[in-house]
DNA sequence: ATGCATGAGAG
DNA sequence: TCTCATGCATA
């Protein structure tokens, strides 16, 4: 287990808390369409809810997970801290450390893009030339991931945590542009097919609406909305589960 | 680029 | 069980 490396800046991570600040004014639940579309789940339809920012700050966690091929392992990074943080005199609010400022983030994204392009890599690439860098605790990372840091729709706390990473590689990629080096290594020898249930519009839509009256129905409810849709109930809770991530997502999730 | 899914960690 | 970080599969 890593001794966590950097000082103990621990507890909270910069996370500036978007809140949930949904407030759901009484929607006009469309119940004329489908005949049978919502029927109002909870007996306690309690929709103005909103007392309660369940959040608690999490540790930006980079942990192992099941790799394919190219075989390396991620730690617990903790946070490094590249940069100085400096305390600067400008800019109110800030809690206490970390300049999680956005701005920089959505600029260092868009900067990455870019060069990454210009340096004619893909972002697949990208992440499994991180594993190249044997920084302890950071293997590879996917095309996915990758792109969802370009485009800004990865939690805040994982884009402060990823920055570093794909500075340190673009850094890397640059130097070795340079000196006409590189040769990508590229294979991949594992099949795994796991299916992807398609959620049909009508049902998706169904969700939807659900998901605004109540963004987090009970197990008994996720069963109810689950057989009125024809969808197996571990399906129905993924999707809830996936919506409410959706919804922290940076990018217009809070701050601007 | 994005939808649905997995698994670790926290509670 | 939920959240979070991530990824396979796919549109």
């Amino acid at each position: 287990m890593s001794s966590v490396p950097c000082t103990s800046t621990s507890p909270t991570v910069p996370i500036s808390h978007p809140a949930a600040l949904t407030s759901h004014p009484h929607h006009a639940v469309h119940q004329g369409l489908e005949g049978d579309l919502l029927e109002h789940i909870s007996p306690t339809l309690s929709v103005s809810g909103l007392g309660a920012p369940e959040h608690s700050v999490m540790p930006a966690q980079i942990h192992p997970h099941h790799l394919g091929a190219m075989g390396h392992l991620h730690q617990a990074m903790g946070m490094s801290h590249p940069h100085a943080v400096a305390p600067h005199s400008a800019m109110p609010a800030c809690l206490s450390d970390v300049e999680s400022d956005p701005r920089e983030l959505e600029a260092f994204a868009e900067r990455f893009k870019q060069r990454r392009i210009k340096l004619g890599v893909t972002q697949a690439d990208v992440g499994a030339a991180l594993a190249n860098l044997k920084i302890p605790g950071v293997g590879s990372l996917s095309q996915s991931t990758i792109c969802r840091f370009e485009s800004l729709t990865l939690s805040h706390n994982n884009m402060i945590a990823l920055k570093p990473v794909l500075q340190a590689w673009l850094e890397e990629a640059e130097a070795a542009y340079r000196e006409k080096n590189s040769k990508p290594e590229l294979f991949n020898g594992s099949e795994r097919k796991r299916k992807r249930t398609s959620i049909a519009a009508p049902e998706k839509r169904s969700l939807e609406a659900y998901f605004a009256i109540q963004p987090r129905p009970s197990s008994e409810k996720i069963a109810a909305i689950a057989e009125k849709l024809d969808l197996k109930k571990n399906v129905v809770r993924v999707w809830f589960c996936n919506q409410r991530q959706k919804q922290k997502r940076m990018k217009y999730s809070a701050v601007h």
